[in-house]
DNA sequence: CTGTTAGCGCATTCAG
DNA sequence: CTGAATGCGCTAACAG
C-alpha cells in the first residue's frame, strides 16, 4: 500500500521530510507539516513497523512476561498494563510461562524478546538469577509487578506485611493451630509473594507465641484446584487445623471447597482467609487481603515508559492492602473441628 | 550483537547460506549447515524480527483482539491461544477493546495490525460491519472465537442451542416467568453470543408457549457487578420472576448476589442458571452450561496456522456445551417469590 | 550446493 | 527548513 515515497511524491517534498513531519520532529515548517499530514491521511499511508524499527532500532512494544493469564491477579495486572501502554502507544507482546508444580516451566529465553522489544515486563514470574541477569543483559529497561529480585525496579505488595496481617487477623480471632496454603515455591525465587507471605505468617505466629510448623504449610498451585486440593490433604494430616490462610483469593476458594468436601462448616470448624480481592469473594463470603492489581500493571508500565524515556524512576513502589472481613473466619468454636474430624468423610 | 555477516565470516559461508542453514531450507549440504548451526550457536546468534520481516513480509506474529482478559471466558480463550501459537513459533501481540456500556469502545483500526501481524484473532469482540470488512481488507488469515460473522472462520458454540437448552432446563424445572441476563447487546452485532442465546431464550419460551416478554431481558456488561445490578432492577420491576438465565457464569454469580441482596433465596426464590464453566461455579453452586474455552483458543490458532499455512480450513468449529446442575436451580416454590417481594428489602 | 546482487521501507546523517 | 545519500539486517532471486 502506500508508502513513504508515495506521500513524498504527492506532497512533493522528499521521504526525509515526510519522516519528520509524521513523527512531530521540529525543523519543518507549519505549511509543509499541514500538506504531508493531508496527503498522508489521504493516501492512508501507515509507516511499516519492521522498517522503522530496522532504521531506529526500537520496537514500540513492550513484552509481557507471565505464568499465566486465567487467574485474577494475573488478569487484572495484565489488563492495567495493556490499556495504560497501548494509550502511550505501544505495543504487547504476551508470553506465558505456566508454572505449576505438575509442568515443566520452559525457561525464559531472552533471545526471543532481543530486538523485538523496548521493554520487559515480568508480571508474577518467579525467575532465577540467570534468567534475570539474561534479562537485565538485553540492556533494555526491566520492570516486575507482583515480585521482583531486589535490586529491580518492581512494583509490588508488601508481602510480609500482607501475609502478617492476614494472619494476625486469624490469631486475633483465636486460632493457634492455622494452616498457609503457599503458592508454588518449590521453584521459587526468594522474592516471589509466596515466599514473603510465608514469612509473614510464621512472623505473626511468632508474634502470638505459637511455633511455627512447616507440616502445616502446603502448596496450591495458585488456583482452585490446587488449593482445594492441598488443604484437603492438610485437613486430613492435621484435623486440628481451625483456619487456613491462603496466599491467593482463588486458592482460599479452593480451601472452603475442601473444608465442605470433609463436612466442615466454615467459617465454624474452619476459618478461611485469602489474599486479592477477587470479584467473587463476596459471593463466596471471603474475608480477604484486598489489593488493586489493575493499578499495579498500570503503574508498573508507566513506570517502564519513564524508564525508556531515559528518566529516574523510583526502585520500587509498594502498594497497600486491606483487610475485608466477611463471612468465612470467625472465632474457633471448641467442638467444631474435633467433632468434624471424627464425624466427617 | 552477533549480526548474520558474524556467522556467515565464522562458518566460511556467504550470508546467503547462512540464513538458508538456519532456516532449516534445502541446497544446504549437511557439513555445511552443521558448521553453520554451530558457529551460529557459539555467537549466540539471533535473527533481527524487523529486518527478516521487512525482506520477507512476513512477522510470525497474531494479532490477539479481545474486549478484556480479566473475563473467564476471554482469559480462557487467550491462554489457550497464546500456548498453541507460540508452541508454532509464532509471537502474540495483545489488543484490548473494553466492551461495557459505560465505557466508549475504541474502534478497531485495522491500520496498526498492517505489516505487524500475520494473521488476526477475533475473541468475543462484536465488530461492526465495517470493522469486519477493514480486518478481511488486510488481506491476512481471520479468525474468530466465541462470535464472528456467518462468513468467517469461526470458533464457538452453538449460542443459540446453548440458550435454549438453559432456558428448557429452568422451564423443564415449572418456570414460567424467566429473567435473561445478557451480555453487552447494544453495540453488539448480530452474530455476537448474546444475540444468539437471548433468541435460544425466546425459542424455548416459545415451545414452552410462554409469551416471550423483553422487558425480561438486561444487559450484565459480562462482569459480576453487572451481572448483579441489573439483575437486582430486573427482579425489583419484575418481582415475579422465579428464574434467571444469564449469558455468563460471572453474571449469573453477580444474580445470586442480587437476589441475596434482596432476601430471596437461591434457588427457593430464584433459580440461577448460567453459561460457561468458571472455576468458582461449583462453591457458588452454579448450574451452567459449560464450555472448554482454552481449546477453542487453541483449535482457533490452529486453524489460524492452517490458513497461514495456504490449507483449507473448515468455515467453522461449533463446540458442545453440557448442561451441570447444581445447587442453583430448582423448581419454582409457591410462596418463595411472592413472599420475598412483599416481605423483602 | 553456494555466492552475488538487490532490495524490503524507513530514519538519519550531512550538505545546502 | 529541506533534500540526497547511506544503512539498518536479512531474504530472495538469479547466476554459477
Amino acid at each position: 500500500m502506500a508508502g513513504i515515497d508515495d506521500v513524498a511524491r504527492a506532497a512533493g517534498v522528499s521521504t526525509a521530510t515526510v519522516s519528520r513531519a509524521l513523527r512531530g520532529l521540529p525543523n519543518v515548517s507549519a505549511a509543509t507539516r499541514t500538506r504531508v499530514l493531508a496527503e498522508a491521511a489521504r493516501l492512508r499511508y501507515v509507516p511499516t513497523p519492521s522498517a522503522s524499527s530496522l532504521a531506529t532500532g526500537r520496537t514500540r512494544t513492550i513484552g509481557l512476561l507471565t505464568p499465566w493469564v486465567s487467574r485474577w491477579f494475573f488478569a487484572n495486572v495484565i489488563e492495567g498494563a495493556e490499556r495504560a501502554l497501548r494509550d502511550l502507544g505501544f505495543d504487547v507482546l504476551l508470553y506465558t510461562f505456566d508454572v505449576r508444580r505438575s509442568a515443566v516451566r520452559r525457561r525464559v529465553d531472552p533471545h526471543v524478546l532481543r530486538h523485538r522489544v523496548d521493554g520487559t515486563l515480568v508480571v508474577g514470574l518467579g525467575l532465577d538469577d540467570d534468567e534475570v541477569r539474561s534479562l537485565v543483559g538485553l540492556g533494555r529497561p526491566l520492570a516486575f509487578v507482583g515480585s521482583g529480585p531486589a535490586d529491580q525496579v518492581t512494583v509490588r505488595l508488601d508481602d510480609v506485611a500482607t501475609g502478617r496481617a492476614a494472619t494476625q487477623h486469624l490469631v486475633d480471632l483465636g486460632h493457634r493451630v492455622i494452616g498457609h496454603v503457599t503458592g508454588v515455591p518449590d521453584r521459587d525465587s526468594p522474592w516471589t509473594p509466596p515466599v514473603g507471605r510465608s514469612r509473614g505468617y510464621a512472623r505473626a505466629l511468632e508474634d502470638a507465641g505459637v511455633r511455627y510448623d512447616p507440616s502445616l504449610e502446603v502448596d496450591g498451585d495458585f488456583d482452585v484446584e490446587g488449593g482445594r486440593a492441598s488443604t484437603t490433604a492438610l485437613l486430613r494430616a492435621r484435623p486440628d487445623v481451625t483456619a487456613v490462610f491462603a496466599s491467593s483469593d482463588e486458592m482460599a476458594m479452593g480451601a472452603i471447597l475442601a473444608a465442605r468436601d470433609l463436612g466442615r462448616r466454615v467459617p465454624q470448624d474452619l476459618s478461611v482467609i485469602g489474599v486479592d480481592g477477587h470479584d467473587l469473594g463476596e459471593l463466596a463470603g471471603l474475608t480477604t487481603m484486598v489489593q488493586d492489581a489493575y493499578q499495579q500493571g498500570a503503574d508498573a508500565a508507566l513506570l517502564l515508559m519513564e524508564m525508556i524515556g531515559g528518566a529516574e524512576v523510583p526502585a520500587s513502589l509498594t502498594y497497600p492492602t486491606q483487610l475485608v472481613q466477611r463471612a468465612s473466619t470467625g472465632p474457633p468454636t471448641q467442638e467444631g473441628p474435633a467433632a468434624a474430624a471424627r464425624g466427617g468423610e
